[in-house]
DNA sequence: AAGCACTGCAACCGCCACCAT
DNA sequence: TATGGTGGCGGTTGCAGTGCT
């Protein structure tokens, strides 16, 4: 069934003129819309409602930004569709004053370019099989990877528990600085974003080395507990990438569900509420007993005697 | 200068979900 | 419950602008 106001004859089509530009801002900022089907009569338009919304909502609309994207936006986009995929209504919702239509057109014009130029599958965010075999020999090799859904289907967003995360600060000399702002106000995903693209590195970073223990049940392809580093085609392990002073591990000394020694900037909130989907069953044990648990629905993660949880909203 | 290929982006299309009747 | 109207979304198209030969 079509729309009802598309089905009326004497419809234009095409790119909008000044001309009308102006009545449909006029009417609608004098009187907003009750119905866009209504709106192109009320306006004066020979449009369908439907085009007049797409009109308003993506280039007449007051509050919109206008310009190139900048690297903070662009930054934004990738780590977004990382987690959602294609759902760039999702997207824009991260970047106040730009257009659902925006964000695609850019990344079907420019990130996915840029990405595929690096080596990356711009669907699943992966190293593509080719940069994969290239670097497979190389065991330190700094790389993106991610999942291709990162929420179990119909949910809308990641909900962390209120309390401010911090490590116990005298129980481990060797991390220091090492509040992780495990922050995320309910459903709020895009304030947990802006809190880890401007805080300062030391907000989300462990200081110092850490030894983990990864024990991964879902050994396949797809387990991926977090972004960032290859460790083999099977385990990969993790950590931001965004923040500055990122250090690649220092050591990494068997593959598969064995210990690691990385120099640990390990955690960032961001990363760890990736990849749980895939890995239902994965246990993580950073040897300054820290504990973090997943599962497709729920996850916690201890640290000392704090103790995190947080679940996916369906 | 002309023709062609490529690119970016505005707009459209088709589908789905929701709501009212 | 079925149906129709509408809003919203992602995929796709078409065109104007640009660059290359």
């Amino acid at each position: 069934m079509g729309h009802h106001c598309c089905s009326k004859q004497r419809v234009k089509r095409g790119l909008w003129s000044p001309e009308e530009d102006d009545k449909l801002s006029t009417h609608i900022t004098n009187h907003g819309h009750v119905s866009w089907s209504s709106v192109p009569k009320l306006a004066g338009l020979q449009r369908c409602g439907k085009s007049c919304r797409l009109r308003w909502i993506n280039y007449l609309r007051p509050d919109l930004k206008r310009g190139s994207f900048t690297e903070e936006e662009e930054r934004t986009i990738v780590e977004v569709h990382r987690i959602l995929g294609n759902r760039w209504a999702q997207i824009a919702k991260h970047l106040p004053g730009r257009t659902d239509n925006e964000v695609k057109n850019f990344w079907n014009s420019c990130i996915k370019k840029k990405l595929l130029a690096q080596g990356f599958d711009p669907n699943t965010h992966n190293l593509l099989l080719s940069h994969k075999n290239k670097s497979k020999s190389k065991t330190k090799t700094k790389t993106k990877t991610a999942n291709h859904h990162r929420f179990p289907p119909n949910s809308n967003s990641l909900v962390f528990s209120d309390d401010h995360h911090q490590l116990p600060s005298d129980t481990n000399s060797e991390l220091q600085n090492n509040t992780i702002n495990f922050e995320c106000n309910t459903a709020d995903y895009n304030t947990q974003m802006h809190n880890i693209n401007n805080a300062p590195t030391t907000d989300y970073q462990f200081l110092g080395t850490s030894s983990l223990n990864i024990s991964n049940s879902v050994s396949n392809n797809d387990v991926n507990l977090c972004d960032g580093y290859i460790i083999d085609e099977n385990s990969i392990w993790s950590t931001t990438r965004s923040l500055e002073n990122f250090e690649q591990p220092t050591q990494t000394t068997q593959v598969g569900g064995a210990d690691y020694n990385y120099d640990a900037s390990l955690f960032d909130m961001l990363s760890i509420s990736y990849g749980f989907e895939d890995c239902p069953s994965t246990t993580i044990l950073p040897s300054s007993s820290s504990q973090m648990y997943g599962d497709m629905e729920q996850f916690a993660w201890c640290e000392g005697n704090n103790f995190q949880c947080g679940s996916y909203v369906l």
